[in-house]
DNA sequence: TGAAATGTTGGGGCG
DNA sequence: ACGCCCCAACATTTC
């Protein structure tokens, strides 16, 4: 809890620099700005150089604009609201400090390399304090013996588990008292947020802080306790057995360290070894997300290229890319996958791999234009969890997936989608394709074709490549040793 | 957090 | 009753 500061209408103005962290429930950035004064000034920044990044998508700022129209709402209980202001931050926070007579900035820290290079920046010109992290554990603090960062999953995460003992005891699912801390100053001038309604809302993901917790309730503590399928349905697109938590915690309105508090006591609660399985793989999960994050943070250059030193031919046809990312490749569950993701924002993490693998392998096409269109659409998109998976797909990556590692789209679909469920939900010429050839539909006889309003070429693609031959063309293209 | 090729085993059909 | 073949089921190896 806060200590209760006596009340000094004298005394300057701290700034809540909003990031990623647009929440008010256990945010330590804005606990370090209330703890430094009495009166609160929570402010974001639409920065040009982000909003106008070619990794930049539509709907992760329609969804970000909603979070922040939520956490003004949320502010305006406590007779604050939120300050938007644009520009480049040094000219805007400058601004900010001049008109409020504020003498120290909170934000919570990021990792991505354009956000410490300009913090670093801001840094040598403001009163800057660069608070906790995004991650649960902070990147610096799981190291090995001789002070190296770890690039192997399995290590990294026996250590991460032997650091969480004390997390949970200062966690908090409430929003502090703030006995009218916040404040915005009458007659600052910031933009106006655009106006929501002026977009479809996605019906999937409702932005915001309530919402966040309502799912994580939802996922974790509803009357069918789906956390306790999660290890073993959480593989299977056709049901709704993962958390859908990954836009919310990509912009903080649901906190790491809340989920991670969550999934411990869940781990604790269990009543069968099944439902500790459960929390357990989602613990992992949790832990991936740091991996990655520690990962970019010590290797930023993964932002621009291999972590390992590996020369793949790459071919790069950019009809095939364009057929890849609209859906059309012929394979059921890649398009169902692809178009998912155009649709709602969001794709299924099973879905994710299988895609990559079948752009990278099956197509033979670099990597990075992947990790760019899936940041142009995914809610989540997140340069360290993106980069991470994509690398991990095209067995470039730490920890990555072996060369020869090649998903079988066909095998994959019948095992994650048996009915065809998740298929047919996203790739309605497919409707009344029959399970037998829901897979493989190109296997379909002409009168079953012609049967199933589904014609093979007419109706729904050829398949754009022959996945076995594909396969053997990988192995070759890829070389066996990192020298290549 | 893979798939395919190859090897092994055992049951059933059959002469 | 026996050997042989086939093949499914499973295990191991290889890419």
């Amino acid at each position: 809890m806060i200590p209760n500061k006596p009340t000094n209408p004298g005394e300057p103005p701290a700034i809540w620099w909003i990031r990623r962290d647009v929440r008010l429930v256990e945010n330590p950035a804005l606990m370090a700005a209330l703890a430094a004064s009495n009166r609160v000034i929570p402010v974001f920044i639409l920065d040009p150089v982000l909003i106008n990044s070619p990794y930049a998508s539509k709907q992760r700022f329609r969804f970000l604009t909603g979070g922040l129209h939520a956490l003004d709402s949320q502010l305006r209980r406590y007779d604050s609201s939120l300050l938007v202001l644009q520009g480049e931050p040094l000219q805007a926070l400058s601004g900010l400090i001049a008109e409020t007579g504020a003498n120290a900035i909170f934000a919570e820290r990021d990792h991505s390399p354009y956000a410490r290079r300009r913090d670093q920046h801001l840094s040598l010109r403001l009163p800057m304090h660069l608070i906790s992290s995004p991650a649960i554990i902070s990147p610096g603090e799981i190291l090995k013996e001789d002070g190296t960062p770890y690039t192997v999953f399995t290590p990294f995460l026996k250590v991460w588990k032997s650091r969480l003992g004390d997390l949970s005891a200062s966690s908090s699912a409430e929003p502090p008292a703030f006995d009218h801390r916040l404040s915005t100053p009458r007659g600052l001038t910031g933009v106006k947020l655009p106006d929501l309604s002026a977009f479809s809302v996605n019906q999937q993901f409702l932005p915001g802080e309530i919402e966040a917790k309502r799912r994580l309730r939802a996922f974790t503590q509803g009357y069918d306790a789906p956390l306790y399928g999660y290890a073993q349905y959480r593989n299977r697109p056709d049901l709704n057995a993962t958390s859908f938590l990954s836009p919310y915690l990509r912009f903080g309105m649901l906190s790491a360290r809340r989920a991670l508090v969550v999934a411990l006591s869940a781990l604790e609660q269990a009543a069968h070894p099944e439902d500790a399985n459960s929390a357990e793989t989602w613990l992992n999960e949790l832990a991936w997300r740091d991996f990655y994050i520690h990962i970019l943070h010590h290797f930023p250059r993964v932002l621009t290229g291999n972590f390992r030193p590996l020369n793949i031919r790459w071919r790069n046809d950019p009809e095939e890319f364009e057929t890849w990312s609209q859906g059309r490749t012929g394979y059921p569950l890649v398009d169902a996958a692809m178009r998912q993701l155009i649709s709602t924002g969001w794709m299924h993490n099973r879905a994710r791999m299988l895609v990559a693998s079948f752009l990278t392998k099956d197509l033979l096409i670099d990597w990075r234009w992947g990790e760019r269109w899936f940041m142009q659409h995914l809610l989540d998109g997140d340069p360290a969890a993106n980069n991470g998976g994509w690398q991990w797909t095209a067995g470039t990556g730490t920890d990555a997936a072996p060369y020869f590692r090649i998903f079988n789209p066909i095998i994959q679909s019948a095992r994650f989608d048996p009915q065809g469920d998740f298929i047919r939900c996203w790739l309605p010429e497919l409707e009344r394709v029959p399970t037998k050839f829901i897979h493989a539909p190109w296997e379909m006889p002409p009168d079953v074709q012609v049967h199933s309003a589904c014609r093979i070429g007419i109706d729904y693609p050829v398949p754009i490549i022959d996945h076995a031959w594909a396969r053997q063309r990988a192995l070759a293209a890829y070389p066996k040793s990192e020298r290549g």
